[in-house]
DNA sequence: CGTTAGCAGTCGGTACACTCGACTGCTACC
DNA sequence: GGTAGCAGTCGAGTGTACCGACTGCTAACG
């Protein structure tokens, strides 16, 4: 092994000791804990080469070393190649998926929740695009005097709906239906038909013409919503975030769920599946990293799952919990064939 | 002003103060903010029986006095009738409920958020009971083979749906609608009939049965759904939780969304709208106050809004913002007529 | 008998000095 | 290049002294 190449290993041990431990490494902890050949002399003389580079960092002269925001990255990206998820957490994730018969709402929400739980820090899902799913079918059903149903059922499977007002009569509100599906069926919510089908009576297409406007809208707002699981840890990792101040504005931008939202989109959109610390460009985020995985929905892109913890995270692991979760997810959201 | 009398009158301005500035309020304090009329030694004499009586307490020997959950109890009962609501925020409020058009799930999450700017604390609020709403109208639609749509249609006005399986031809489906309507309408979704009238087709009851069936776990999940709004008050209000463990423990319990539905229910049920730090039975609330309101609709009570805050909070403010919320609410769900 | 003035007593918080221990950085040596 | 050993540095913990903020009490007063 030659220099360079034992230097990234110290680095390596170096992470991985300040995230099991939260206290700065010492040379002489990296001698003990990892089989190197070489004395806690030459360690240090690492050591302090890496924080020349800009990889380490001494929080005060007579201290142990931590990793900086450009240290994590290089650990990131040469050290958490292909982690798999330890079995029991596998298993707990498949069960998830295999006994869950939610509404979409519920299933996201609690998938964050399980992902907060696999990996300790809190979570994020985002919902599917409204431009990812096409329309299976929708329709229109009179409830009683004066409201109307509208339907529609998603190409996953699941039913979103909206009430109208309306006065129309049973028969009239079934020819808006048939409009109503037509316009819609095939298309993406995102996308509806410009110009519906006028039947000719005036009440109809207005009807028609207020589902439709109804039910985007709806699914616009529902594909922008924010899930957000396991919150009390970000309270409880408070020693690693300075203040409790920070803490609190950190909250403040989760309830904020449309930043959120870009946020993670931006990021997915720069191919970016980890961002560390001072690489997120929000302020409230400087001492947080976020790790993401994007779901597919037949194929294409539709939401992404995400983990924000602190900097001092197990990326490896968080990496591993990730990927499992958005594959099970984009698996159950598939049409059932 | 005889003696008892004045000596509440100290209470009442070392809650304010208290409240005011999160210190241990001194003798000398009341008599400068207050006009009392008497010399900063008599109020020491009236401190001191308060303290005996349990309504004041103090943190060290040479500190000033802060109120004990029982001072807090005997301020809310005595000190905070009536209080109206700021016009500034009395405005806030009726702009909001003037100008949202949301669907139930995001009204009901938007109205926590809006307590929660009101009061600067924590806010949850706890949809409508199914046990208090009636049917008012239920129907079972063909979605598209192999899929039928469960809806019902409740006295608030609010909508329930659930999707099930089901391979039947669409006149069976309308027979069981049918029934499905007729075992519904007029019954509260807890109470359900308990023979749905069989129509002799083997095949429409069964879908009958678990039509109803579904729809009534369904309301009682979504019934059962907390919304919370500014979470990120409570860690603001760290300094109050002794240790950020708590705040921790807080939020976590937050997240449990059943066991807060069941206490605040259970509270309300007692007649009971302010439940200060010990008074609570949950441990993690021993340093929390609820302020609760109710909702109605129809005239009959349907859920709950409430603030939660460290037990040094406005309580007269705090009382003012739900009353306010919750009115407001109640009628917005009026079923329009 | 309630109220008041004044003073002694108590205790938390802060500032300071000191020690201990944990590392590093350096130098000389292999 | 790697190692041993030692001097140097700094944080954290500890003991002490002091200050300031209140109270509680006592004696006097109306």
């Amino acid at each position: 092994m030659d220099a360079a190449e034992r230097r990234a290993t110290v680095l390596k041990a170096v992470v991985e000791e300040y995230v099991r431990t939260a206290a700065p490494v010492a040379s002489q902890t990296v001698t003990e804990s990892r089989d190197l050949g070489v004395s806690s002399a030459t360690v240090r003389n690492d050591m302090t080469q890496l924080e020349r580079e800009g990889f380490l960092a001494q929080p005060h002269t007579s201290a142990g070393r931590i990793p900086t925001d450009q240290g994590y990255r290089y650990f990131v990206d040469h050290f958490t190649a292909a982690g798999g998820l330890p079995v029991g957490q596998r298993r707990a994730v498949a069960d998830f998926f295999a006994t869950t018969h939610r509404a979409l709402e519920d299933l996201l929400h609690e998938t964050s929740q399980l992902l907060a739980n696999l990996t300790s820090h809190a979570a994020v899902v985002v919902g599917p695009d409204a431009d990812a799913v096409r329309v299976r079918s929708a329709q229109l059903v009179a409830l009683e005097p004066g409201t109307v149903l509208a339907v529609v059922v998603l190409g996953n499977g699941t039913v979103e709906r909206e009430v109208l007002p309306s006065e129309l009569a049973g028969d009239q509100v079934a020819r808006a239906s048939a409009g109503f599906d037509a316009a819609l069926r095939d298309r993406t919510l995102a996308v509806p038909s410009t110009s519906p089908t006028t039947t000719g009576d005036d009440a109809v297409d207005v009807l028609l013409v207020q589902a439709i406007a109804a039910v985007t809208t709806r699914a616009k707002h529902v594909s922008d919503h924010l899930y957000v699981g396991g919150v009390s840890r970000l309270a409880a990792e408070q020693d690693a975030f300075t203040t409790t101040a920070t803490t609190a504005r950190l909250l403040e931008m989760l309830e904020e769920q449309v930043v959120v939202v870009s946020l993670v989109r931006d990021l997915l959109d720069h191919g970016v599946n980890v961002s560390i610390g001072s690489e997120n460009e929000v302020d409230e985020l400087r001492d947080c990293s976020i790790v993401l995985a994007p779901y597919q929905v037949e194929g294409t892109l539709a939401g992404t799952v995400g983990v924000l913890g602190p900097t001092r995270m197990d990326y490896a692991q968080a990496l591993a919990a990730v990927a499992a979760v958005s594959q099970q997810l984009g698996r159950l959201l598939l049409p059932p064939s």
